[in-house]
DNA sequence: TCATTTTACGTCGCGCGTAATGATG
DNA sequence: CATCATTACGCGCGACGTAAAATGA
């Protein structure tokens, strides 16, 4: 459970489907398959149901995406934090 | 920049020393030693000076150090969002 | 047949532990 | 010399990309 498969699933539920959110992060799209399964695994939910046109976060997704959203933005606000302070 | 990394570094500012943290967290001394030089070196910034008896947060590790945990708290919000929903 | 996801597989970076070294009182 | 941190080094896992296969309209 990392930030990047984070980063990963927010850019899948944003754009839909595993191809166009893996352009966006210019990352190959089976790499991205491969860690939106992990992060799935891991969790022991499914996060998102396959549609043949792509992705769509499911209930439980939804849930977890919220949470995904703040961890990966107080991240960044770490990563810059320094340059206030 | 790795969640990992932020949970090193916000257990070596609550135990004050590497040694110490690195029991907590039941990793080698020298690995979380380097995983701290190592956030420090990405970030490009001192977080800790080091002191004989340990380390302590610069001002601006204290600045990062308020959004690490809050990245962490919703990391592990997010591990167990869907237990509610 | 074209768009999608998934599986298979080899590679490479990196996080880890062990051991050795450095630094400080 | 005791206690801290750092450096050195090798191992193993996992994230990645390429290629091939599956699935569906």
């Amino acid at each position: 459970m990392s930030l990047r498969q984070f980063e990963y699933a927010l850019a899948v539920a944003q754009e839909g489907s595993v191809t166009a959110a893996a352009e966006l992060l210019h990352v190959a799209q089976p790499s991205m398959s491969q860690q939106i399964r992990n992060l799935e695994r891991e969790l022991g939910v499914q996060l998102f149901a396959r549609t043949p046109t792509g992705l769509v976060p499911t209930v439980v997704g939804r849930a977890f995406l919220r949470e995904a959203e703040a961890a990966v933005s107080a991240a960044r606000r770490a990563k810059r934090s320094f340059h206030l302070g």
